[in-house]
DNA sequence: CCAGTATCCTGCAGGC
DNA sequence: TGCCTGCAGGATACTG
């Protein structure tokens, strides 16, 4: 079975409630993988010395990270990066390529992190931990509470930089990524390259309400699911938000018509109307 | 401090 | 068919 397709916060969300669901309770018994170099190393001896013999007891996600706690208390901190999977098998189903670790459960059945491009990690936290790591602790707030509309306009209005790289910066709220970026920017009707400081407060609160929204409509199907990654695991039971934007450069805009236009921001994909996003 | 660029890595699609 | 290039959902070290 597989509980996870890829990485922006509704995806990860999703992984979270699914390893909620599947693997609550059950015990690790062995761990394996090979020690590499990932987004932070991946210490294959010290995560069997601290995994064997715990529980998972909880679940919980900050941005994209993924919180495993455990039973004594510990957590295993996950990032997905950009082309990471989780799958949870047979112990004897053929082994992927770059399933960098397997942690085998008391119950038949295998979590295996599966990462081609390393991007991603697995490292263990001791007790208390969280509050001080460095990929944690320097978080903006979670983006889907009812006060996103209060916390994020004073913290892009002071920035001079585009309001599609400060959405990708996770210091400024935590979770939006290139997708869900450029479709908040889109519903909004604003243009990516236009500046924080630039853009009026109340033209940013209606930004945080579509960030919100299109974050949690997509959580509710199931995280957005691209090119046909989750159907060559046999779940095509998914289906993705309408993208208005995102990938859909040279077709026409779903509100004007105009055909929108792709303008790279900071190296990365920025799909928008140049006719009603201003 | 801030903004913008380079970099880590593999896989895949498209052009020739 | 095979080779080459560019691009991909991210985060961060570095430069100016």
């Amino acid at each position: 079975m597989v509980v996870s397709t890829m990485p922006e916060l509704p995806e990860v969300e999703t992984v979270r409630r699914s390893l909620a669901t599947h693997i609550e309770g059950a015990r690790i018994i062995a761990v394996e993988g090979q020690s590499i170099n990932m987004r932070r190393p991946l210490d294959v001896a010290m995560l069997k010395t601290q995994l064997i013999g715990r529980q998972f007891v909880g679940f919980f996600r900050r941005g994209k990270y993924l919180m495993l706690y455990t039973r004594p208390n510990g957590c295993l901190l996950m990032h997905l990066g950009m082309s990471a999977r989780l799958l949870l098998v047979k112990p004897s189903q053929p082994v992927e390529a770059h399933s960098h670790l397997k942690l085998r459960l008391n119950d038949d059945r295998e979590l295996r992190f599966v990462d081609p491009r390393r991007f991603g990690f697995a490292v263990w936290l001791n007790d208390g931990e969280e509050d001080h790591d460095p990929s944690l602790s320097k978080l903006g707030p979670e983006p889907l509470g009812n006060d996103l509309e209060m916390a994020l306009p004073p913290r892009l209005k002071s920035r001079r930089a585009s309001l599609k790289s400060l959405l990708l910066n996770q210091e400024i709220v935590a979770g939006v990524g290139n997708i869900y970026a450029t479709e908040a920017l889109w519903r909004a009707g604003i243009k990516p390259t236009r500046k924080g400081a630039n853009t009026s407060i109340s033209r940013l609160k209606n930004l945080a309400t579509h960030i919100r929204e299109v974050l949690l409509e997509a959580i509710d199907q199931g995280g957005t699911t691209l090119r046909d990654y989750a159907n060559l695991q046999g779940f095509a039971g998914y289906f993705a938000v309408q993208l208005a934007a995102y990938g859909r450069q040279g077709l026409g805009c779903k509100r004007c018509g105009s055909v929108l236009k792709n303008t790279p921001i900071g190296g990365r994909a920025t799909v928008w109307c140049t006719n009603c996003q201003r």
